[in-house]
DNA sequence: CGGAATCTCAAACGGTTGTTTTATACAGCC
DNA sequence: GGCTGTATAAAACAACCGTTTGAGATTCCG
């Protein structure tokens, strides 16, 4: 299980095991013995290295956002081309991200566990992982359907595409028991990116069309709406 | 807080606590004690009328089915009409579901932290709660896109629908960091509704035309896909 | 070498938790 | 009244967890 992480020091096998556990248990589940035991160290170690249970639990999540910066910069998500081009890319690396299969992905549960119950590490995490994501997101929407990215729409619009994206993941149990067999499959991953792109590209042409048509004006936005 | 639940009897002032407690802390972060004294009964009361903590969470899952299936039968998720009527009602339904004022929600916290940790109770909501549900938007989606509702693209398409809506809650916390004010707002749940609508139903437009058209052939849904 | 700094270890300490125990109060019924 | 089954009360129990302690290894450097 635990790869090559055995000649690493006991500072960073700790930060290994403990991102493990928290992520498998949660903050509370997870206990100090289980971890010390898993990263084949002593029980007071964690006390030693870290001040205390919940210094570490902060200390993995910088752990992780290191490891964010470093495997899955912000320039991938970036792309050249036409708009349609760049959300499939960026689809594309966020769904990436998300599957993560280089190391046992326990990375994007411990932020699935801070999403339902907040804790003070959110916070770090919307400002440094999320937020500069959502904004590229934004105005590639915008550049499709045509208003400024701050709009509501486009905000929307990009909510509707990560909503999608994370789907997959915080639904994973529920999906598994739906749809047997989806996730099992190699292609899994392209399977979900493809109609991802294709969904969320056809949605957008269709807004886009709907806005400048004017088949629903501006004032409409905020109250009936122009569907059905 | 507890509005008109002092007049309870004793069992059921446990169910409502526990459910309170378990929605906000988890199952193992809630404590007995915290259970009890919430319901205005002795320590011992929860081992006295359910066996032990265990007994008492799956009572509270049990409590909860009973609650959706009185108040949001399935047959409110089926309409008359065409089927963008149809998927516009489905929508509307499972958000006012999510989004349920009625009774401080934490039915559907409950369901989400079993999501990122199940339990063996996730069994249960899925097949009572979730697959009825699912398989009436499929039979919709199906209706647009013309493909049986067992179809692949039918089944992608409901998730990404679904997808939309779980997004606004279980990533509350991070919307409400990300776009400040949206659900603050009287009509936020007018206003997600209306654009998880407006968002499907061009997808599903589009989606259609795409494979009458022949531009994505059947075999092409399994590998390259015709989107850019 | 020798001592200081760093690290590891086993054991123990408080505190909290789920659960059990024992006693008491109160209803219904013969 | 006396008995029985049900419900509540306070106290204690045993297990577990995070943390601390103090002593022993090991490493580093003069």
């Amino acid at each position: 299980m635990a790869s090559e992480t055995s000649q690493l020091p006991t500072k960073e096998r700790l930060l290994e095991a403990a991102g493990e556990v928290f992520a498998e248990k949660g903050f509370r589940d997870a206990t100090v013995r289980d971890i010390c035991a898993r990263a084949g160290a002593n029980l007071a170690a964690v006390n030693y290295y870290f001040r205390d249970k919940e210094s570490l639990y902060a200390a993995v999540f910088e752990h992780t956002r290191r490891y964010e910066q470093e495997h899955y910069p912000i320039n991938r998500f970036e792309a050249d081309g036409d708009a349609p081009a760049r959300l499939a890319t960026f689809i594309r690396q966020f769904c990436l991200r998300l599957f993560d299969a280089g190391r046992p992905n326990w990375h994007i549960k411990l932020v699935s566990r801070e999403m339902v119950e907040p804790t003070g590490e959110l916070e770090a995490i919307v400002d440094q992982a999320i937020r500069p994501k959502f904004e590229i997101l934004c105005s590639i929407v915008a550049q499709i359907v045509g208003r400024p990215p701050t709009d509501d729409v486009c905000q929307l619009c990009a909510a509707s595409v990560i909503g999608q994206c994370l789907h997959y993941h915080h639904c994973k149990e529920v999906s598994r028991r739906l749809c047997s067999g989806w996730q099992e499959s190699d292609s899994f991953l392209d399977d979900i990116v493809r109609h991802v792109t294709w969904f969320s590209l056809k949605a957008l042409d269709g807004i886009r069309d709907d806005l400048a048509s004017g088949r629903v004006t501006a004032s409409e936005l905020k109250r009936p709406g122009g569907c059905p």
